[in-house]
DNA sequence: CTGAAAGCGCTAACAT
DNA sequence: ATGTTAGCGCTTTCAG
């Protein structure tokens, strides 16, 4: 053995044939006779030979990587679905490398010129919340790399995308709002470049405008995922002269900010202030009072990334970007009111 | 350009100059004409350059992936851990690569296959809460990889490790409960075989004997991290003719179980009974009340894991295995009586 | 300062 | 059914 790790060398020396049996006993390929492959197997396993990917990759021009960015996975959000990525990648024989971009521009470069010299095979990723500029995703794809996108992505990209349908999502939450008897409804919405954003946004226009209730303009303020934001727009709410009946949030750990905001100033929920969020957290239920939310099958998002990426990396350069648009749930817990 | 990605060779041609000089160009190495550098550093930028991480990995058996193993990064716990890692891995010029073993055995041993054929320079990990054979592990350190341990580990096994010191911080728990007057107090304890759990139990017995409680063993139920376990023991508690008045919990996603079945069966929490858990995760905070918690530096145990990683990775195959241990802070909220 | 050439471990024609 | 050989893209002696 010539280094720590046995190679297909050491296992033809020993066995006194050429490597490329060695390969092909391996690899089960067809013309190899059983008791060659067997011997092989066999001596393969006691020196507990493990193939040299990086070789294999190198010489197949195929790494079986996907890569994987997000903007963190703190929050439950990305996790489960990098549970769904995995669940279908490892089925198929692809490993995962994995990072994140802090909701920064700059890292996220980073980790996109990291994945390329790694030479992953395709990318799934969902945009940092900083990102307005295209041209380093743009040269991904140039490379002939497919990149399937997730929940943050630009209405200026082109490539396969994984939707939840956020507009109905987000008209389904303000309407039952309004049914419940709310009237001025507030929203905490995403960053302004998002298409998720704006999709949530038109959402809930949509469903004011469905019940004829006027839109004011100064009961929407945009909450860019900061940490702190989504609290100081709340008590700017509450600061006004006439206070919002409810509050309509574009996702979870703004949801929670804001909540955490409403209890500190006694608001009584849902009697004072309904809140319903975009959600899919596991705190929404365990918070108090657990959130009503327009849930996200996670799992199934990351899934079916997954199957878009493996396909179009599978079928060749010539893969055509498609769109799958999942559905989403409406869950009523205790923040807001009962329909009657 | 022979691919769709250019190579050095591409720079080579282009230029009229041979390979090792364009790599040389590239690797800013010493004897290089400053002006050829340029020329070669323009075209490079002009082609969208990236060098092929593959191909060098493999001219230089070393491939700067630290591999991450960890049981599940549903919960916030691991995620914070990768963070720190991240941040001195990026720094240091290593990527990661990151899998979940979701707590089994066979995946553990499927993704160190993995982490093994993609040659990564050093490994991290945390043991799934099956894991009581550790022959894929003594595989990977007899190929001469590193690996630290953290939270999760097994005496049997060498190895750095970076922990931090749950006797005592179990035994400040224990015995803050006791002086805010708690006698008789339950544990619900993690899996058998990892160390961690057996010295958590360690400080709690310790902490009891020290002020003469007598120790009950119906009262320390070993819960496994298995969803539902914990939320059946607790009930088990609730059911005992004399209920406990103080429970001290191994981690936070069991604490938030014990804390739901609590408040189901409408115990006042901390009047009737304390809850108090190891912990780190944010919901401690906002759960309702809030969890006093034994916190413990998560980033900082990844950014010790990696440093620890890093330096025997860089240090060649005679690094001596060393552990770290990291202090702990009592946080005291609202799920147990104040002191006086 | 630059070029030629070997080789990392593996696969896949192409021979035999 | 098996062996020979070239080459994936890069780094690194060794020569010049």
């Amino acid at each position: 053995m010539r280094g720590k790790q046995a190679t297909i060398w050491d296992i033809a020396v020993k066995l006194n044939i050429s490597i490329s049996t060695v390969s092909r006993a391996l690899r089960n390929a067809a013309d190899i006779n059983p008791e060659t492959k067997k011997a092989v197997l066999k001596l393969a396993s006691e020196l507990d030979y493990q193939p040299n990917a990086i070789a294999s990759s190198l010489r197949n021009s195929k790494t079986n990587i996907i890569g994987i960015i997000v903007p963190e996975f703190i929050h439950a959000y990305f996790p489960k679905v990098i549970l769904g990525v995995q669940d279908v990648a490892n089925q198929s024989g692809y490993k995962l490398m994995i990072s994140q971009s802090g909701e920064s521009l700059e890292i996220e470069k980073a980790n996109i010129h990291a994945m390329v010299s790694s030479r992953v095979d395709g990318l799934i990723m969902a945009l940092s919340r900083e990102t307005d500029t295209y041209d380093h995703i743009l040269s991904v794809q140039k490379r002939g790399i497919p990149v399937v996108f997730f929940n943050r992505f630009a209405d200026e990209l082109t490539g396969s995308k994984v939707l939840v349908d956020d507009y109905k999502g987000a008209f389904e939450a303000v309407d039952y709002l309004i049914r419940t008897g709310c009237r001025r409804i507030a929203h905490l919405a995403g960053p302004e470049k998002l298409t998720m954003s704006g999709n949530r946004i038109k959402g809930y226009l949509d469903a004011l405008k469905a019940h004829n209730i006027p839109v004011l303009e100064e009961l929407i303020i945009p909450c860019d995922f900061m940490e702190g934001k989504a609290r100081q727009a709340t008590q700017h709410l509450l600061n006004m002269k006439e206070r919002p009946d409810a509050i309509f949030v574009v996702n979870d750990p703004t949801a929670i900010e804001a909540l955490i905001c409403l209890k500190e100033n006694n608001v009584r929920i849902p009697d004072e202030i309904s809140l319903i969020c975009f959600s899919n957290a596991p705190h929404s239920t365990f918070v108090d009072p657990p959130l009503s939310a327009i849930v996200q099958p996670l799992f199934k998002i990351g899934q079916t990334a997954a199957r878009l990426l493996i396909g179009q990396v599978e079928q060749g350069k010539n893969f055509i970007p498609s769109t799958e648009k999942l559905e989403t749930e409406l869950v009523i817990r205790k923040s807001t009111r009962p329909l009657f």
